[in-house]
Formats: C-alpha cells, sequence, structure tokens
DNA sequence: TAGATTGTTAATCGATTAACAATC
DNA sequence: TAGATTGTTAATCGATTAACAATC
C-alpha cells in the first residue's frame, strides 16, 4: 500500500473521531476530501480499498469505517515496545500516552548513564544497556523507539536487529542500515523545523 | 517546489555532511540517488533546480551544493522562535539543540502552568500566557513550535495568529485551522507510531 | 419521487525513469 | 585519449481528478 494512502487513513480516522463527538454516524467522501484538499473520487477509491460499502445518500458509517481502518493499520493489534534513550525527549515520550494509540504497549526502558539506571517510570524500571538483548528475547519485544544521540544509533541498531527487534520508531537524525525484515519508521524533526525553515520564505 | 523535492534537499544535505566528514569534496548523482532508492536522473533534475553546474567526471561540489541547498531552504536567516506549552515535550525540545539546525532562536517560551512559570531555562524564563501577545511583538518573533495539549492547540493558534506569527511547527494531533499567510508544519508523532504499526504487519 | 452520493472507468496531471549526445 | 558523468529531452509510471450511470 502506497505511504500517500496510509498517511490519508491516519488523518480519516482522526477526523472520524472529530465527527463521532459531534454525534455524527456517517461521512461522505465530500466531507472527508474537504479535509486536506483533495477530490472526492480519491475518498471513494480509498474506501474501496478498504472494502467499506457506502450508502447513495448518506455516505459511509463512521464506527464501521473507523473499524476498517484500524485493522487496515493493525491498531486493535497489542506490540510490545522498548524504549532507547531516556534522555530528555525519550523521557517525554515515556510519560506519554501516546503508545497506546498506535496499539503499543511500553515495556523495557534503556539508557546508557548508570545516574538513570534503575529510575522507576510508571512501573518500568529504566535498564543498563547491557540488558537490552535478554530482556528483548524474555520480554518478546518487537519494536523499539530509539531516542539516542545521532552518533550511538547505528550501534544501537546493529544490537537491536541481533535481539530480534522487527520495527524501529527513529528520532535520531542518522539515517540507518538495517538487514532486511527490519523495518524503520523516521520521525525527523530535523527535516520538519528545516521544511517550516522553506515555509516561512514561501509566504513572506 | 513540491514537498517531495524539500524533502530530498534536506536528506542530500544531511548525506553531504557524511561525506565532507569523510574528506570527500565532491558527490556524483549516481552517490545520491543510492542513498534513497531514486534514479540518477531525478537527481540531476534536482541539482539543476538548484542551480548548480556539475561537472562530467567528478559530479558536484560538496560545498557548492551544501551552500545552495542552505540557501534554498533558507536555513541561514536567523528566525525567532517562540515555544508554547512547556511540558515533558516542550522541555525535551527546549533544551535540546535542534533549533539551529533549522536557522531559528528560540527566543520565549510560554505555559499556563502557574507552577512553571518563572522557571528559567538556558536564560529564557518562562512566561504567562497573557504575556503571549506583548512578547511577540515586542521581541519580533515569526514563529512558534506548539506543544500544548490537542484540546489547548487551536486556541493558541488563534492568539498565536492575532500576535502576527508567520509560521507554526505543530507536535498537537489536532488539524489546525489557520487563518492565509500562515503556514503549518505538522510533526505528526502519532501518525508516525500508526505508521510503524502497519509496516510491523506487512513484514512480519 | 427527486436528488444526493456512491462505485467505476477514462482522462489528466505530475513526478520519475530511460536514453543519449555533449563534455571534461 | 577514453570513459565517466553531466544536462536534457522523451517515455513511462503512478496517483489524482473528472465524469457519469447506478442506486438508495
Amino acid at each position: 500500500m502506497p505511504k500517500a494512502i496510509i498517511l490519508r487513513l491516519e488523518s480519516y480516522l482522526s477526523y472520524l473521531a472529530e465527527l463521532k463527538a459531534l454525534g455524527k454516524t456517517t461521512a461522505t467522501s465530500q466531507e472527508l476530501a474537504n479535509l486536506f484538499g483533495i477530490s472526492s473520487s480519491r475518498v471513494r477509491q480509498d474506501m474501496v480499498g478498504l472494502g467499506i460499502v457506502g450508502r447513495p445518500h448518506s455516505g459511509y458509517n463512521i464506527l464501521d469505517l473507523q473499524a476498517l481502518i484500524r485493522d487496515a493499520l493493525d491498531l486493535n493489534a497489542r506490540k510490545r515496545m522498548a524504549l532507547i534513550g531516556f534522555g530528555n525527549l525519550g523521557r517525554a515520550l515515556a510519560l506519554s500516552d501516546i503508545w497506546n494509540h498506535g496499539g503499543f504497549d511500553l515495556k523495557a526502558i534503556f539508557d546508557q548513564d548508570t545516574k538513570i539506571i534503575g529510575t522507576d517510570v510508571n512501573g518500568i524500571k529504566v535498564r543498563s544497556m547491557t540488558e537490552l538483548f535478554g530482556v528483548i528475547k524474555s520480554e518478546s519485544i518487537e519494536a523499539a523507539c530509539l531516542t539516542v544521540p545521532g552518533a550511538a544509533a547505528q550501534q544501537v541498531v546493529d544490537m537491536l536487529a541481533t535481539a530480534g527487534i522487527k520495527g524501529i520508531w527513529n528520532f535520531s537524525p542518522t539515517e540507518l542500515n538495517v538487514p532486511s525484515g527490519i523495518t524503520v519508521e523516521n520521525q525527523r524533526l530535523e527535516q520538519g523545523l528545516m521544511t517550516l525553515s522553506f515555509k516561512l520564505k514561501e509566504v513572506s
């Protein structure tokens, strides 16, 4: 499935939650299209791809649509995650409620700093990097969130690959090298900021 | 300029820094293409767009290319930024060194929580939201980083718009409504996590 | 019923790749 | 020089839009 479609499904999902909160039970392709300036026919093609059947007068059933999108993105499956790097950003993510929005459960936290190791975070103890391999195995952890400094990222990725991790949510600006069978989703904060810089020049 | 090109320019930039660190002085379109699986002819078209002239044997001069990309993204212009929302994420960003990578200088921090107001962060005092309008004006701040809870986001955006902000780096999952003349760059953490969920299903 | 909205096919658009003469 | 690599044009590909008969 193309990346562009995935991103649209995610946007539909958050908009549908808003509509539902307003008491609506159906949404038309035109309503969804207005959301981010695409044509209603593109939305209908996305709907066909999801396998949902709409009704000529009212549109698509919101509950059905939410369920199908959540299923397409596999958000209902509980996936076990480890966080590597308990710096300011790692700490912010660990304490946030974001994990559940992706169907993830944070199960372990690792850091290198002996001053931090042992800290309790909502019932999860920050562990030493030396425990990484064993804990990922014993806790059946399949995904990792990487919030270590860029210089350390690749080295940690190699450890994660050996331990059998299947997916990485990467916050370091470094382009990671991973063996096949491992997927990386980059959350490029620096690129976001650079894009804002570019856009600022355009608007003014 | 299409978003896809912007993202490529940003990727070229970080790769060029690596090449330069290795002591190289030129890069060919083929090298840059290998980076993320596009064709060398696409890279050459990007180069033409930047206005750089390559040499048939050696490729493009790295220093020239870096300068042109930085110029295209306006990274050399110093832009003054405010951070709104000093929660865990806002705090992590405030303490990070990311701002300079986009050519931004963090000049003010705002939060609603009276327990936090007054805190000193690298010489910047956290201010009350009531000061937002005045400080943005008096400090000539043109951009804002939004790390407030989703429910408060739109309300803050309206204040920022009134104060004359030109660009917003948005970390809230909410789709923001802004008047024309203001640009928003969304840093969708939730969508990143959902995309990872989808990809995990695909690889296994 | 009337007409709003779907599902579907063809047309359009833009971005990417292929190809190749020019050239350092 | 030989050949690697550019700059450029045409071909291809994929994604988006337009159009419209079907239908609730």
